[in-house]
DNA sequence: ATTTGTGAATGGATTCACAGCG
DNA sequence: CGCTGTGAATCCATTCACAAAT
């Protein structure tokens, strides 16, 4: 009823999760879901959504679940999602490149915003019209736009550099895609994606397969 | 000192992190890491470090930490990076270009071996020395190399159906980066990578701080 | 009849703290 | 003296189970 306590991370990080299944169902014209039906398409407890959600408010009904669309919106306002946010990315190599054409981003209230590199060759060039500029370039460009989430995907060698850039620029949020752990002061976000990290983690449970069948 | 216990899955997805970070040590000619140094670089607890080896086994001298060269290989057998791990890639869009041209895998076990996608205009081009396949063959091709471990880069309407195909191959272990959850048997390992999310769950962060300003 | 919201109970993971070894 | 390895203690997350609502 009151809610003092407030939510872990791992709440926060499964809301998104939530909103996307959500907005799925919505595509389907579903208008109405239980926790359970919920719980079934992203391999989750009911009781874990019913419990994280009571974290921020009562949005159900019982006998009867909840409203698709009442409840996406609810979530979306809680995550930010009702405001755009402008994103700047540094390092377009491949990645880069692929998560400047990405189009999930847009949609769903994430704006790239500002391009960077510190190539010569690709400084001035044009992606999706934005112009890839020079990343020592970073602190200006990111405060006069007000940017205060930025994603790194340059090689591990330059990560903590940019990291240490988007700072001093006031980014308050880091997605680093750099397989690297970069050090920042404790009011900055950082999340890591690692797919290298994450496969290794698998071959574990292969390797002991093999050896399981011998 | 004798070890009954099987690790949990947290431990195991950070051992690569460990494995990684080792691997730098050594470029640095570091030859000898204490717990407390491992931790800082990695912005995880001494303790955390000696309680995850700890399942494993004693890599440690006291008074003076680990040699190095000797935990990294230790973890590397224990990851399975002792062999090289075939891995077939599915949906060659911008992002499973920038996968199929990454460096970073080849460098540490894991080698793309076959590229699938389903566009006409695609199939049969190549990229790094591979052409891509119709998706249509991922079984009899991935069978015939004995993969076990596969990528979907595939949009989200595609993912549930090639998540099946690939199981039906016999692919034990999926890395997703749909934005979609897929549903295999319990035998089968899935992890997702999913960039609109995490950067869902710092919005929520960022928006709070705004919040926090007025 | 069905499903929510939530305290209480359980189950896990992390941290503590120290004996024991080099 | 420094640092590991590890039981015990703590902290946190998940699940249970049921009263309340419709």
């Amino acid at each position: 009823m009151d809610r003092i306590e407030t939510p872990p991370d791992v709440v926060i990080r499964r809301l998104p999760l939530y909103a996307r299944s959500l907005r799925y169902l919505l595509q389907e014209d579903v208008r109405s879901v239980s926790s359970q039906e919920l719980g079934e398409r992203i391999n989750v407890t009911a009781a874990q959504i019913r419990k994280d959600l009571s974290y921020f408010g009562e949005f159900g009904k019982q006998g009867i679940g909840y409203d698709v669309e009442k409840l996406l919106n609810q979530i979306e306002r809680i995550l930010g999602l009702n405001q755009e946010w402008p994103v700047g990315l540094i390092g377009i190599g491949h990645l880069g490149e692929a998560i400047a054409r990405y189009e999930g981003f847009r949609r769903q209230g994430i704006r790239i915003a500002a391009l960077f590199d510190s190539d010569p060759n690709k400084i001035g060039t044009d992606i999706n019209g934005l112009t890839i500029q020079d990343d020592t370039h970073i602190e200006r460009a990111m405060r006069e736009q007000g940017v205060k989430l930025a994603i790194i995907a340059v090689p591990a060698t330059r990560a903590q550099e940019v990291a240490d850039m988007l700072v001093s620029a006031g980014v308050r949020a880091i997605l680093n895609y750099a397989p690297m752990v970069i050090q920042v002061p404790e009011n900055v976000w950082v999340r890591h994606i690692d797919p290298v990290a994450v496969l290794h983690s698998m071959t574990y449970y292969l390797a002991r397969e093999e050896d399981k069948e011998s």
